[in-house]
DNA sequence: TCTTCTTGAATGGCATACCATTTTTGAAGA
DNA sequence: TCTTCAAAAATGGTATGCCATTCAAGAAGA
């Protein structure tokens, strides 16, 4: 990885000569040093609960300290990490109350966002749900779990694209993204993957319908089954401690 | 104001000989930067739409670039601010679309701690909520918009609180901050005081009652009223351009 | 052997310096 | 007088260095 980032360090150097399209923004440092670090928490590079050591990330990153503080200070604010005074900054590790507060919220969210897709949605917008919808059942055929879970990402992330409002948009994105790692973990150990699709198709009919006010109780319940799920998982891991948290234990 | 801050300087240079409490974690510069620009922003100190230069705002709150360009990235992901790559920041100067927006989500935000409050508030909670109420009253009596405004938050704030969602805490703070400038402005020349208080006197009874879903229904829509307030006071403005855009055009 | 204190290494916080891009200014030409 | 272009000033972006605080290791004492 360290190689392919030192090309790429290399191509942004080289560029100015000759700037394909003047409308091309260039993008600052802080900025993609914070989406790689958001990539990296949630395939748990970084996992929950460690600490990031400025200057080793930076190192890893082939950046300064300066863009890879700022980019800590954006995901502190977005709750993907926290950071102590003098203590640096440890990758959030929500507990299950947290969770279950992140979950509901979400739920509410997406609610709110049902509705007013239901409202505003054109055709197009409905038939690209649908897709999705579909895609997604296949994945569900071939029992392809990363698939499933991108997919079914995708669609609620649509749904809510539709609604039109903007900062709903960007909250949902950020309440999910802090879900993002839980709800992953999830998804490879659900149990209950039927009644999941079950819900799906409701939604999508109550979509189709433009029926606002069924989608949205759908929808805010829909949470309930991945929360049931993840405390679910969350038990067992209790009961049965991983090998990282025993070989954690062994130093 | 500069002096006050150079006194304030010296002062945090001079205390490590002996910290009072240890228990005192010493808060960064970066966040109280970022805490000034937001009441600076609130106050129209920094005006919306305005552009912000690193070098002077560094020098007028004696910090060096920094921190304040740290805490630039962190109102920026609170959208209080708008980053533009290579071209600085400027406050954030929403819409009517946008601000239409917020408010709606706002309301979904306060309906969801509505309902929770009523599940989970403890009589106390509830009493204090009901003397933050009487407190209001007596603004109103008094006609103090101020006073009225500031109680007036301080109660939604109240209710979100004892929802004990630490994310809709969070959230719902964040959205109302980027609404606080409007709102402070609609506030002053609100002509539907009396229905406020109407609804103010509903909610109260709602949330005494412990009546979740009709307390989420009245607050859903007690942002409508402010919207209608918002939007009757930007239209006047479009109208009869007020002596500061005058004052611009003059240029 | 265990506890406590001291000392040094490591880490984060902040300031400064330099570079690239953008914006402004003013001079030349139409 | 207006437009265009070039040079310079200003501004934001990034890297680096120094300082204060925290953490870790080891020595001294119980």
């Amino acid at each position: 990885m360290t190689e392919d980032e030192a090309l790429e360090l290399a191509a942004r150097k080289r560029e100015p000569a000759v700037p394909p399209e003047a409308a091309a923004p260039a993008e600052p440092l802080t900025k993609s040093v914070a989406s790689r670090l958001r990539d990296m928490i949630a395939q748990d590079v970084l996992p929950a609960g460690e600490r990031i050591r400025e200057r080793a990330v930076a190192e890893t990153l082939q950046v300064s300290r300066t863009p890879l503080r700022e980019a800590l200070k954006i995901l502190a604010t977005e709750g993907l990490v926290e950071l102590y005074p003098h203590r640096g900054a440890v990758v959030a590790d929500p507990d299950p109350a947290e969770i279950q507060d992140l979950l509901q919220l979400l739920g509410v969210l997406e609610a709110f966002g049902g509705e007013l897709a239901c409202a505003r949605a054109s055709e197009q917008d409905l038939a690209e749900v649908q897709a999705l919808h579909y895609e997604m059942l296949a994945a569900y055929a071939r029992k392809d779990r990363l698939a499933y879970f991108k997919t079914n990402q995708q669609i609620h992330k649509a749904i809510i694209a539709t609604s039109g409002n903007a900062s709903l948009i960007e909250t949902h994105g950020r309440i999910n993204a802090q879900l993002y790692r839980v709800r992953y973990r999830s998804n490879a150990r659900n149990t209950r993957w039927d009644v999941a699709i079950k819900e799906h198709e409701d939604i999508l009919e109550a979509l189709s319908k433009r029926d606002g006010t069924a989608l949205a109780a759908i929808l805010r319940g829909h949470l309930g089954s991945t929360w049931a799920n993840v405390s679910e998982g969350l038990q067992q891991a209790a009961d049965q401690p991983s090998r990282a948290a025993a070989a954690a234990d062994e130093t």
